[in-house]
DNA sequence: GCGGATTCTTTACAAATGTAGATTATGAAG
DNA sequence: CTTCATAATCTACATTTGTAAAGAATCCGC
């Protein structure tokens, strides 16, 4: 099956990103966690992710009284769905101009820069062989 | 004042895009642009075009009967605020990962690996003078 | 000035999202 | 077994987003 887009809003990147360092968890242990930030409270957090599990980014198992959490989908699929958001609709799907943007809107020093040089020439080895 | 962080919905990057191509310009003219890709009615284009002018993404004047709509923020500014959206909340603010996971995802050959080297080695000539 | 075409205005409504209170169930400790 | 703490369930409500119909205004050509 070609892997499903995945498609998060804000709230729900905080609590999947906080479901990824715990998991497997419970809602309460993720409320404690996004509590400094956000100051959301049980119900809110327990809404967020049971909507998430009929999304299917998140499952839900029972266990006693407890119902335990897990992510449905890697970290990696998520941000390349949000990426790929990104691409299609703000740069029409070309990625030399999402790159050049980043360049242009973030201040990167030189050594960001060799960085990333540094990526691209690995890539390009892998893709070559 | 700070650029304000520009975020757009979906429907609402179909609506700016046609305006940038077309302004100054009215809601019927947009609606004969995306009603091929869209399908969406003079009603509801113009309902997200007023909806946008209250975001302060348009700005709409009118001249006559007919209203006459502008954008008011630039292909650029909206373009870096997507990105960095993405990058805030997909990759912490982390650049690296995030153009590490585009040159996983997209399936890049050479040619498009070696201009996206070109452009770094641009920049970092024009940051280091 | 009248009719038709064009555009605008108003109103609506469903789904998704953000947020949470109130009430109930349950397990653990005494 | 009773009580307390914890977790769960149910319900609710405001806001935003997606989509549009219905009716009103206006301009152009006759």
């Amino acid at each position: 099956m070609p892997a499903p887009i995945i498609e998060l809003t804000e709230s729900e990147w905080s609590i999947i990103k906080a479901v990824w360092e715990t998991e497997p968890c419970t809602a309460p242990v993720i409320q404690e966690k996004l509590f400094k930030p956000t100051g959301w409270h049980y119900s809110t957090v327990r809404t967020l992710m049971d909507r998430m599990v009929v999304k299917g980014v998140l499952t839900a198992k029972k266990e006693g009284k407890l119902t335990i959490y897990k992510s449905a989908v890697t970290r990696t699929q998520a941000q390349s769905g949000e990426l790929f958001y990104t691409l299609k609709h703000a740069f029409n799907g070309a990625l030399t101009p999402m790159v050049q943007c980043l360049l242009d809107s973030k201040n990167l020093n030189a050594a960001e820069l060799d960085e990333l040089e540094s990526l691209i020439k690995a890539k390009k080895k892998s893709v070559k062989k």
